[in-house]
DNA sequence: TTGTTCTGATAAGGAAACTTCACAATAGTC
DNA sequence: GACTATTGTGAAGTTTCCTTATCAGAACAA
């Protein structure tokens, strides 16, 4: 199913997790340190990393950064004994995409693998994006404005959004307008009202536009 | 210093972190729901939020997506009695900032004020980047590419980088580089090797460029 | 030295983006 | 029906972006 890697230092939990996952089906390396743990993602690209916190050496939140450079698409979720909140809030801030206390059973850790998987399929849907037209459309300021008022209003009719953003051409905002449907930011529904598209919502979203 | 949104259904503990806040010399606004909260953010922009998890009506992480539409820039800490891993991991991945527990005392809670602001202080001065120029740099694949390598091998010689990038003609190349270089994105140090700047390590950080 | 690669400036021409103007079709209003 | 606001299309024209070609100084090897 999935491509996971386990960075773990303790021998009978790391044999006993690789188990686990195997026997439903994912294909497993494991290692016994972060440092271990980044040299494999150099050859091979996981969808999952699951990383201890505490081993010898580097540790798993530490590990972070070198991991992500090399695949920006993995999922990080951290293992550790003495998770606290602030622990867990650290971790996340510096990019960890969840966080699991250990000890768990078979069942917990087969839902953190499959939770992670769904989160991470949803950012690799909105990656199939075409990058080229989607920061073409966002370099124009009237269209990142178009973008965030309909973010804000959800629906708009042409003129209004056009007296929102504040242009008083209405045929030259009509061209920017059709940027955006081109580039799949923007659509019409049924009754001809403009909203924002999947994409153009992941991208208001992630991209923060000033 | 900050201004500062309370959202806390405990009357007692409300006023405390308020007296807590002001005293410090920032400037706080508190209410006793998360509906009140959103509605105080569509009248002032506060630099950071203080919502509890548990407030009759809304939660404070459902009421995170509505706090950050309306102000993109606001630090949301989401304070709780009943914090678990689980808990926190849940709100850092709705969009908190950070997860406090209660009780704290006056210090625990102006520290983690204090590295909140420092936190979006980073964010706010990569704001300040030309929006326009930025966009209209990533819209050419050539340069998202240049800036992946320069990313990874953190410094290169112009052919190095001309290689890299797979352009065989170096005179466009050149064409590319400087507009990366106008936009901010790329500078050369004293010995002409070519580096990212800042915004251009932030840009490469956050855009996740395909 | 001579030649070669690296690094870069400059100018010309084409392609794409953007604006503006002119003109319709439609829908709603009186 | 007459009138107006809405929602477009299409064709100039202008500006910006991108490519290509030419040349030239600097670094470096033989």
């Amino acid at each position: 199913m999935a491509s996971i890697l386990i960075a773990e230092d303790d021998a009978d939990l790391r044999t006993n997790m690789v188990d686990i996952l195997e026997l439903e089906g994912h294909q497993v390396v494991a290692v016994d340190c972060a440092e271990a743990a980044i040299s494999a993602c150099q050859q091979h690209t996981f969808d999952i990393a699951l990383m201890d916190l505490l081993m010898p050496g580097m540790t798993g939140v530490e590990a972070i950064s070198n991991l992500r450079q090399l695949n920006p698409f993995i999922a990080i979720i951290i293992v550790t004994a003495y998770a606290t909140v602030d622990t867990a809030v650290d971790a996340m801030k510096k990019g960890a995409d969840s966080v699991m206390t250990k000890p768990f059973n078979a069942g917990e850790l087969l839902m953190g693998i499959k939770r992670s998987i769904a989160e991470k399929q949803l950012l690799k849907s909105a990656v199939n994006i075409d990058a080229d037209s989607v920061y073409a459309a966002l370099a124009n300021p009237l269209r990142r404005s178009t973008l965030k008022q309909l973010g804000t209003h959800k629906q708009l009719k042409f003129m209004d959004l056009c007296r929102l953003v504040g242009v008083e051409d209405h045929t030259r905002f009509n061209f920017h307008l059709r940027q955006l449907k081109k580039a799949g930011l923007v659509q019409q529904n049924e009754s001809k009202v403009y909203i924002l598209t999947t994409t153009g919502q992941f991208v208001l979203q992630n991209h923060n536009l000033s």
